[in-house]
DNA sequence: GTGCCGTTTTCACAGCCTCTTCACAACCCG
DNA sequence: CGGGTTGTGAAGAGGCTGTGAAAACGGCAC
């Protein structure tokens, strides 16, 4: 699974930056992929929660934020300067190269 | 769902003018769906007030005109000279491609 | 069991964005 | 004209998001 630079492989639980792996724990390569599997698209928190976390999402849970700024935190210091994730205000979260 | 030029996918938070995406909130979103929903038709403002805001219209509340307002800047700056948002005087809105 | 260590979850606060309301201008129609 | 209706910029309040840090958890070695 390819997106811009990254590339995802959940099944070896394996992500790539510029062909470099990314030190990822489970959450943090879950929650890409999942971003991944849906790029380009608005993804709700809802959708990341239940997908990710495999359970009913809690409204006023921070998890998939607090995540989203880990994410970014690795992502940036693998391809600085790129903005991958980016924040839909009131919709969600999406992953694009552009 | 389909008006003219622009393309409304309410359930990917997602508004397409000439297949470009609009930079939409969530009540400018709602209210243009609900336009969309019923485009040829006069929409009035207790309508849309009660399918978007979801509570009873107060009469003298101008939050519909604002946001009308809003929709018509952002239509306006993806399709220039276009006039989507029709005004009928005492009556409501409607939404249509002439 | 106990201690260690990396991960996950929760908390707290700051900063940002949106929504609502207000005020005034412009407009419509009798 | 005149009165009601609509257009719209601006501002404050409230809600949403970003994020560092603390607390809780879980696996592993001893």
């Amino acid at each position: 699974m390819v997106v811009g630079e990254l590339e995802i492989r959940p099944t070896e639980y394996l992500a790539l930056a510029s062909g470099r792996p990314l030190r990822l724990t489970v959450r943090e390569l879950d929650l890409l992929t999942a971003l991944a599997e849906r790029h380009g698209r608005i993804v709700s928190r809802e959708e990341l929660y239940s997908v990710v976390w495999e359970e009913q999402y809690r409204k006023a849970d921070r998890s998939v934020d607090v995540y989203i700024a880990r994410l970014r935190q690795k992502l940036d210091e693998a391809l600085p300067g790129r903005a991958y994730i980016h924040t839909h205000f009131g919709f969600g979260y999406r992953l694009s190269s552009d």
